[in-house]
DNA sequence: AAGTTGGTCTGAGTCCACGA
DNA sequence: TCGTGGACTCAGACCAACTT
């Protein structure tokens, strides 16, 4: 395909002796409107020009080609005299040429050719060729024979030389098209010809090396200090060592990690070899890492749920990223194209359906998530100099978040149809503080009131049965609405966390040696407001402590998926709501003091955030006054 | 029939440390 | 002060066997 454009016939040497259009001139002179008595270069017909009485088709490349390197034009002889003949050989020609733009547009696109990859796979070409130099040195004398070996890399390198002078690129393929596999190249981009011309110098300076290195004996490293500098390898043996495969980066970015970010590693991890295969880490160049950052950003929400595996040993189905993209993009295709179609409805309506029906797809926020994670990836693989914090952007491989912001802001651009309706939407979480209606719902409920089973405790009390169970999960909402402590804070406290202090009953937050905190921040001394009081908690509290147990809510373990039971219980309370969770009772809080006049630093000491010193934590005298004032 | 539960998996937010 | 990276926590979907 690219043949019978690239090679433009006698244009490249006379573009620059024919007359450049004036100013405002589109495509080529003969574009420019008649003007005066110059002769228009109209004269003969769009793309025609007749030097020395033959026809001649001329064309501008498209700037999106020539920013690839294609010249200012397409000049071709029709070999012909004859007009007629000329206009319509140069119809035929102008089909073509705008075909072969087409596919070579999106050739260019799909794959750039991207000279960060080649430089790797020469870099790869290089190192293979020092190992074996060095393996041949330090091999059984008995196995190296000099003269036939000797002879063997000349004929190679008349070979190569021949091929050079006849342009045949294809020679190229047997030395570096496996290389080209394995990184995930297509092997016959090897033989373009800016790509088979540089492989084919190299296999030449490689050849003369090994040459020059079996009969002095010199050190590799040492007579092909240069080779190795020039293509970015240190000259030592360790530097030589065969590329870390993408499988292999991430077990040890694993291995190097805590549990919980594993667990994301494997799963940025997955994706990564879905999508690039397992090649050798170091072939990832930053343009394909934003390609990949690009397809995550496409995931729906919630991909990879569906699996169908669970505790009952369900064996499930094995489901693809790439599929479930997919899929989603064609749900969207059709409903995008079907909104579209309706004539009647306004924009802002159509705005408003598309954002309701079409597939969320992952937040923002969170691919930086997984940037980070393909981060510690790579980095496992090339270390911190090549993936770290302080190396300038065109150094990367894996964008910084700066880029990434800049990148996203593009994607974002190209996910708008042309009336700026959305094409892709995601959901981001916000959290809001529970509405004073919403609390009250929540106090009014069976949890409160009385249930009529003690297990399903969103059941209504009738006359007969009425239970109130004074558990974690009556008190567990109280405590985070009047006090705003994390669920995993009040949920591993203690019996005797809960004591008198200077006659105040506080509750010790993360007093536990191994209480597992968020933060050293966490660790603070809260008072117990009087509502709780009067609901009878320190009547609850002593009635524990005579029972002997350590535990304020020993039914849940610690190890236990926390806070989903509550979370089921509003579920079928109807109290669930997006915005409004568990954990916005914190925010409730927090805005409620707010509104209370209390400045920020205070409030942050109450939530536990960082602010204040180890002394003012304590913060129980003298402010108790406060919390009478929160209002529920 | 509606609700509970505990497996699996991913989604996404918060907070903190560090260094330029 | 801000960008970056890291760690941690919580949210939530899906699923099938149980309970009530």
């Amino acid at each position: 395909m690219k043949k019978h454009i690239l090679p433009n016939g006698i244009a490249v040497n006379q573009a620059a002796i024919l007359p450049s259009p004036p100013t405002g001139g589109s495509q080529t002179g003969s574009h420019r409107p008649v003007r005066g008595s110059r002769v228009s270069g109209r004269k003969w017909g769009l793309h025609l020009v007749r030097r020395n009485s033959i026809f001649y088709f001329r064309r501008r490349w498209p700037e999106k080609i020539r920013c690839f390197g294609a010249p200012e034009f397409l000049s071709v002889s029709l070999r012909t005299q004859i007009l007629s003949e000329a206009v319509k050989r140069s119809a035929a020609l102008l089909s073509d040429v705008e075909a072969g733009e087409k596919s070579m547009l999106m050739e260019l696109q799909d794959t750039p050719v991207n000279s960060a990859r080649i430089q790797e796979m020469l870099k790869e070409l290089v190192r293979q060729a020092f190992v074996r130099m060095i393996a041949r040195q330090e091999s059984d004398l008995t196995i190296g024979n000099p003269a036939p070996y000797l002879s063997q890399i000349s004929a190679e390198s008349d070979r190569v030389r021949a091929a050079q002078k006849a342009r045949d690129w294809s020679v190229a393929l047997p030395f570096a098209g496996e290389i080209a596999r394995k990184n995930g190249m297509d092997p016959d981009d090897v033989a373009a010809p800016a790509v088979a011309r540089q492989v084919l110098a190299l296999i030449r300076q490689l050849n003369d090396l090994s040459l020059s290195v079996e009969q002095s004996f010199d050190d590799p490293l040492n007579a092909g200090r240069e080779i190795l500098l020039g293509h970015g390898i240190a000259t030592t043996r360790e530097a030589l060592k065969p590329p870390m495969l993408l499988s292999e980066a991430i077990e040890k970015a694993c291995t190097e990690a805590p549990g919980d970010v594993e667990t994301k590693i494997r799963v940025i991890g997955k994706l990564a070899l879905a999508f690039f295969g397992d090649i050798p880490a170091s072939a990832i160049v930053l343009e394909q890492s934003f390609e990949f950052l690009h397809m995550a950003w496409m995931l729906p929400k919630g991909w990879g749920k569906a699996h169908g595996c669970n505790r009952h040993g369900q064996l499930g189905i094995e489901l693809c990223a790439l599929d479930e993209i997919q899929e989603a993009d064609v749900i969207d295709a059709k409903l995008v194209a079907e909104i579209m179609g309706l004539d009647t409805m306004s924009i802002p309506d159509k705005r408003r359906r598309l954002v309701q029906e079409l597939k969320p797809r992952l937040t923002d926020g969170y691919l930086f998530v997984q940037r980070d994670m393909f981060n510690r990836i790579l980095r496992a693989a090339l270390g911190k100099k090549r993936v770290g914090r302080d190396i300038d952007d065109e150094d990367r491989v894996v964008p910084s978040h700066a880029q990434l912001n800049n990148r996203m802001r593009a994607w974002h651009k190209a996910q708008k149809s042309p009336c700026g309706l959305p094409m892709r939407v995601s959901r981001p979480k916000r959290r809001m503080s529970w509405s004073l209606e919403h609390v009250s719902r929540l106090l009014r409920s069976p949890i409160y009131f009385g249930t009529s089973s003690q297990t399903q405790r969103s059941r209504k009390a009738t006359a007969q049965k009425r239970y109130i169970i004074r558990d974690a999960i009556y008190w567990v909402p109280l405590i985070m609405i009047t006090m705003g402590v994390r669920p995993e804070e009040i949920l591993q406290a203690a019996v005797k966390d809960i004591s008198r202090r200077d006659s105040i009953l506080c509750i010790y937050v993360g007093n536990e040696e191994d209480a597992h905190l968020k933060s050293e921040q966490s660790r603070r001394i809260l008072p117990i407001p009087q509502i709780l009081l009067d609901l009878g908690f320190r009547e609850w509290v002593v009635a524990k402590l005579k029972a002997g147990e350590t535990w304020l809510f020993p039914e849940i373990q610690p190890d236990q998926v926390r806070g989903r039971r509550l979370r089921n219980l509003l579920k079928t309370l109807k109290l669930n709501s997006d915005r409004e969770d568990i954990y916005a009772m914190r925010r409730t809080l927090s805005s409620k003091l707010m509104q209370l006049g209390i400045d920020t630093g205070t409030r942050q000491k109450i939530l536990g955030h960082l602010e204040g010193t180890t002394v003012d934590r304590h913060y129980s005298d003298g402010n108790r006054p406060l919390f009478n004032g929160v209002h529920l």
